[in-house]
DNA sequence: GGGATCATTCAAAGCGATTTCAAATTTTTG
DNA sequence: CAAAAATTTGAAATCGCTTTGAATGATCCC
């Protein structure tokens, strides 16, 4: 079922029955409205590529995921998000999964050169992050989801990680905690430098020194919250309170505790980021969790829509939003308990 | 850069560029290098709207995602290997999210009347699945991950789940354990009927009978099965072992376990399906987890490449693959010991 | 009543690739 | 050496849509 088909089955121009469908004003209403009713019962929807050529629009944005670093609760829900957002518009998601950085650098330039998208969202930004760079220089609009170092202007939108762990350290340190352990991510990445700022901050506006071997960076998974949690534990004096990068990272921790003999809200404290995963609720864990909380896939709805106000012409320098993150506290933060 | 473009810097047609490029016989290999090497230097690639026009062909696959349901670690692994095998044929994935069934269905309708996609992915199957029969009807071509009842031939891959069970109850029926605990997916879902399938088999082959106080059906997450589990242990007599559905679930079952003051692998055993995620390992963990493993990820990229195959003509009826899974003993899986 | 205005409609020219069919050139053959 | 065959190139049609510019009737105004 092409246009031309329906034109003739209407006794029409295309002209006027692709008017009729694209909500042109030149066009009578009795016609349009047969338009439309022909046109949804015998099931026409123009066809996508042609569409796109004429257009010049592609239609669709882009994700490039790593699959080894970036694949993971935290990508999905935050696509479901995007998705959520985009379906209303009938633009596409496409997603290229990629093994390397150079594969991930390939991929943008086949975006751009075959103008595949429209625009792409970047994640997981460093501080200094190439990626955007080429983009800039590609000329492909882009959503950054984080923040990094760049001289050019860009849109992005991230959370107040710095300000997040700075609370969450400072109300630590308020219930007498002095060792706190901070489960990061990995160096470099710029949300993990930020988290770290909130917590040197905190801890040296009380006059508390930073000891390195409380810090930990790697990836969020259980397992390997688990190893650095458990080592942490063995420490003397060992720390009173986890600050853990993650949900995953916060299901690792409380293993180690469990394994170490202690008990997670009495003997140890954590306060974990929750990026809101409908299947691991803070709230439903056993202590509750305290959590800093901000939902990635409120975040992915937004990047959305602010993708489709650049598309529509709003300048990237206009687009920079900072989040705030909520301070929750529930069973696992408590204050500090004499050591056994 | 189009190829008109391209045509006129080199001074030739548009009809020869397109042949050189796209390896036609009768051009020159003097031309066809130098076309090639032209191309490449000045970044040319073809416009994907316009190719996709030209020959019909969408370059894409499309995958429906239930945001509320299908997200989650199962689905980012198995994309990862979709992806890993098309990435290679510059094949891309179209992922489109959505709320309710309703929508999936509109979502399957706007794919196949826009020809936005070559075919599609269907996953999770239930024994009677009307988005199966609705893409056969459709005439859009699709591999099921997963199986069905249709009555028409359709293309498939699944793991042998009713085997993986059956193994799994039997071994630990051979162990000396009596009350063996499923948490199974949810009920109507094919993988689901076929777990309990090898679950009834292997007890009635020695004669237990069936509790179906011991049996869940929930969706996979740590939570959820936290709870099951947790009511399960307190009933009198407790189960003694656990046929955990995922990972996910087998934390949850873990932390319940715990809970209850006993000790995984050895007052009570367990054996989880392991879908192999890279975060999340069996071997890891402690006490090391027994499981029934077959990677979803590898999967993925069988099933692309099972999708190239019906594009490049081969007939679905020939198209059904039945994977083993490996039962893989560790430390949570121990003989039954008496109540303390 | 006739020129100007307005409301509708349509034919045809793109969009950027592939592909058919024909033309030009070179090579082979008798 | 001329005719036939093979090789190599190009002009133009095509894919299915949007959009420009022109045309047709109907309506208005004096």
């Amino acid at each position: 079922m092409r246009l031309k088909d329906l034109a003739e089955h209407l006794g029409l121009s295309q002209t006027t029955v692709s008017r009729a469908l694209n909500g042109y004003p030149e066009v009578n209403e009795a016609t349009r409205l047969r338009v439309a009713e022909t046109a949804a019962r015998l099931g026409y929807r123009p066809n996508a590529s042609a569409l796109r050529l004429a257009t010049g629009r592609a239609g669709a944005i882009g994700m490039v995921l790593r699959a080894s670093t970036e694949f993971g609760p935290h990508s999905s829900e935050f696509l479901g998000g995007v998705g959520e957002r985009l379906a209303a518009e009938e633009i596409d998601i496409l997603v290229s999964t990629v093994e390397t950085y150079q594969d991930e650098i390939a991929a943008y330039r086949r975006f751009a050169a075959s103008q595949r998208v429209d625009a792409v969202i970047l994640q997981s930004p460093k501080l200094n992050d190439q990626r955007a760079e080429l983009l800039m220089d590609l000329g492909l609009p882009f959503v950054l989801h984080g923040r990094t170092n760049a001289a050019r202007p860009l849109a992005w939108l991230d959370i107040d990680n710095t300000g997040a762990i700075e609370r969450a350290t400072s109300h630590l340190l308020d219930l007498g905690h002095r060792r706190i352990a901070l489960l990061n991510g990995m160096k470099g990445q710029t949300f993990a430098e930020h988290r770290q700022l909130g917590y040197l901050a905190a801890l040296s506006a009380r006059g508390v020194s930073f000891d390195p071997a409380l810090m930990g960076n790697s990836t969020f998974t259980d397992e390997v919250a688990f190893r650095l949690a458990q080592a942490m534990l063995e420490l003397r004096p060992r720390p009173t309170a986890f600050l853990a990068g993650s949900m995953m990272t916060a299901l690792g921790v409380f293993r180690a505790i469990r394994q170490a003999g202690l008990t997670l809200g009495q003997e140890v404290s954590m306060i974990a980021h929750d990026d809101v995963f409908p299947y691991l609720n803070a709230d439903n864990m056993y202590p509750t969790m305290s959590t800093t909380r901000s939902s990635i896939r409120t975040a992915g709805v937004r990047i959305a829509e602010l993708i489709l106000q650049i598309l529509s012409g709003k300048p990237v320098a206009d687009i920079h939003e900072l989040w705030p993150v909520e301070l929750v506290l529930r069973e696992s933060s408590g204050p500090v308990m004499a050591e056994k």
